[in-house]
DNA sequence: CTTGACCTTGGAGTCCACTCCAAGGTTTAG
DNA sequence: CTAAACCTTGGAGTGGACTCCAAGGTCAAG
């Protein structure tokens, strides 16, 4: 019953290339070889890669799931520090909404300028409002 | 009243480097030289790289700005072209911003999970989380 | 005349999470 | 027996907007 590299790969969503990869930079353990050199993998290994996407899909760099399977695999629990993580990914998520929408409104008034037929100014409307806005912070 | 590089990058807000990578991306025109070698602007350069800026901040990209003055460069007006930009950044932050706040509140409800004293299951709490929700998508 | 602060160029390095490649070895189906 | 479809490795390439470096030339102050 053992799963080559291919098959982890299917069964957990994600490229052979992706499972070398986490292997290379140590989320998941070296694989077990088989004679020829073949890696070898039990079917928990497509969990701990799930895993791996599904914080990665809530913005958490592989540097830090790293550390939180590093923690569980000493043994403890991840949890009071996933919490940590999550919290500053929270943090990180309310600032880049709040910066996305200033920005919004902010390309909203320059969509709604009217073009005039004609200008003598070296720049336009549009490159004004850009120099305007964000040339001042 | 020649202008070396770095004069003009402080009076625009970037760093030399930037100034002369802008020009080797056509974002700039060449530089007129002094003898020894020494690019001289004017003024309105800064001006130039203060749109450049402005545009950037809004979420444009280099390509998108150079296409911009490109135009304005061949006398037309930019307007209609940056509309169509500007309208397409703001779709991309709409969804964004609603990517985000799901994002946000999977994460807000993970932050809420207690740690139990003791488990016997190979993941913890908040790792089954991030297999359930980053998981099934 | 020397020191130090500028300038020039081409090219390499940064971050991130992969992807793609070449050049070989292995396994499986027919 | 052969062809296809896997596997191995190390290393290069991707995108985006720079930054940093080396090795050399230039310029102003003292």
């Amino acid at each position: 019953m053992a799963l080559n590299v291919s098959d982890i790969a299917r069964r957990s969503g994600v490229s052979p290339d992706a499972v070398r990869y986490y292997e290379k930079e140590g989320l998941l353990p070296p694989a077990p070889r088989s004679p020829s050199g073949y890696r070898q993998y039990d079917s928990t290994t497509a969990e701990r890669i799930r895993f791996i996407k599904g914080a990665q899909e809530m913005g958490l760099k592989l540097a830090e799931i790293s550390e939180l399977l590093e923690i569980q695999d000493r043994g403890a629990c991840p949890c009071g520090h996933t919490k940590t993580l999550v919290e500053r990914r929270i943090a990180e998520i309310d600032a880049e909404m709040t910066r996305l929408s200033l920005l919004r409104n902010q390309l909203a008034s320059i969509a709604e300028l009217e073009c005039p037929a004609t200008t003598e100014s070296e720049l336009w409307p549009c490159q004004v409002e850009f120099v305007r806005r964000g040339g001042d912070s």
